[in-house]
DNA sequence: ATAGGAATGATAAACATTCTCACTCATTAA
DNA sequence: TTAATGAGTGAGAATGTTTATCATTCCTAT
């Protein structure tokens, strides 16, 4: 885990960076290697992956560690929360206030090093709340 | 998922939930096969994901869905919070008063249907605050 | 331009989890 | 008690995600 952003930045690092910032969503990696493809079409996945997981170190992006198989990564770096759908698996950020204090209620009664905190909410997002209704009548 | 409690206790299932419910830490899928593979010897890996799955679904153990590669499992069921080691990857609880109010103010926030929520802190274990100061000078 | 290191792409490997299926076990109805 | 039925199991195959390997290519600094 580095701290500093002192990576390279090539031509492959750039593009998943811009195609991270360019959705709203939290994709997992082989959502990234998807929308770079369209760009850098002999990128490899292994090429995506490693970046990704350079560019979190190095503060860059964001890497979600939520629940469901996959990690997901998102361009926004600042302290928020995000809402996991248990059906499809997509995730979004929640308007929640960040509660930055908790960091220091968990390091009075731990005897862990803090690094910081994370909520997920989880729950059935729009879509799905629709398709469950047809579901169960079936 | 189902909200009865309605499964056939099976000596399998019966020594499952026993072990899991000897320790206070979040075991994974492959610790609880460990763990029970030494009282019942011939059990498949498959029976125990398949069980454990089935238990958190209806609601006798917990599915924490933490970050990490591996799913783990806790044999307390109310709410509360926990602590990821991203060193060693160990999962403690915390001792943080639970904030079950926060779903509804998700709900109001949010067109997701709210289920739940969690919340994960990340630090470094004292174990490995201690092997990394080694580790360091190496 | 050239040496040396970093990055890449292709592929294999690792790992966790789920699926498949033949077989066994429990339960129920005759 | 036995026969039928369905649920549960064990073994292994299959899947999906992520990481490792390695030869090749690309930068960078002499």
């Amino acid at each position: 885990m580095q701290s500093q952003n002192d990576i390279r930045l090539t031509p492959q690092r750039q593009v998943i960076l811009e195609e991270l910032a360019k959705v709203k969503t939290h994709p997992t990696a082989g959502e990234v290697y998807d929308m770079v493809r369209k760009r850098l079409p002999r990128i490899g996945l292994g090429t995506v992956y490693r970046n990704l997981e350079l560019m979190a170190d190095s503060g860059m992006i964001l890497k979600l560690e939520v629940g469901g198989s996959q990690k997901r990564f998102d361009a926004t770096t600042d302290l928020h929360y995000h809402i996991r759908c248990t059906s499809c698996g997509r995730v979004d950020d929640i308007e929640l206030t960040a509660m930055p204090q908790l960091d220091q209620l968990a390091s009075d009664s731990s005897d862990y090093q803090i690094l910081g905190h994370h909520i997920e909410f989880s729950g059935i997002c729009e879509t799905c709340a629709k398709t469950e209704k047809t579901q169960i009548t079936n």
